[in-house]
DNA sequence: ATATCTGTTATATAATAAGTATAACAAAAG
DNA sequence: CTTTTGTTATACTTATTATATAACAGATAT
């Protein structure tokens, strides 16, 4: 698979592994109906456990990015994806505080604040531009 | 002090207090030069540990946002807040990242993102417009 | 039917991180 | 010379992360 982990790194694997998979959703390469390789398969092939995977696709489900078919397995949720509520608001709004905070003290304006927040956007989408 | 700490929150206590001080620094409720609590007062007035409050005194002091006198205490940087570097630019990419995925997997555009980070960095600032 | 593969659940264990509790040290200030 | 500062050291508890096995129930294909 297309995923790689960071063994050495200080956020945990299955957050890795959550954001990885949010960010090949936003990329469009997983698409609406998209299945995902199995909790046994994705460990393997990553080399880590098995419920370190199925953690991972505990919180996606949970959140409505994914849904489970028994023995279909896991699919990127084909039903429309969840919208903007007040959860992912707070959320937003406590994550992007903490990064505005140290780049504005660091000298970063808020039109360079607010543009580096739109190019790793747009980048972001651009990065699955040939998904099949 | 003005601080607030959650102690049922899943973030660290040291990683709450790092936060709030960058905060203050960047809405200049904390100015250059401003002494701050000692480890002592501090962990007491917040009911915590000595040590709790030192990780994240200590942590400040490594970026270059605190100097630290020999009994005069932790002081403010006096000398001019640390840059933009490389490892910030990267810090603060991945960062975006993660919640523009998700962000844009919600439906968010990249305007709305963007208009989102100005907001909160406007919003940052102009919190500590009565600072002393 | 009968293996096989799926997510799921249940334990148990090890490793690491977070937080606390005490104690002591050296430097600076009164 | 006592006090207050940051700092360091040690020990302990707790929670999180990750792994290791095992087993179960539903679905699929042989």
């Amino acid at each position: 698979m297309w995923m790689e982990i960071d063994l050495q790194s200080e956020v945990p694997i299955y957050e890795q592994l959550v954001d990885q998979l949010i960010e090949g959703i936003a990329s469009a390469q997983l698409r609406p109906g998209d299945p995902l390789p199995s909790v046994r398969s994705l460990a393997a092939d990553l080399g880590i456990n098995l419920h370190t995977v199925n953690k991972a696709y505990q919180i996606l489900k949970q959140d409505g990015f994914l849904q489970v078919h028994r023995k279909q397995g896991v699919v990127v949720q084909p039903d429309g994806m969840p919208g903007v509520d007040a959860a992912f608001r707070a959320k937003l709004a406590r994550g992007l505080r903490t990064l505005a905070a140290e780049a504005a003290v660091r000298g970063m304006t808020e039109a360079e604040f607010a543009e580096q927040s739109a190019a790793v956007y747009r980048q972001l989408l651009t990065k699955g531009e040939d998904a099949k």
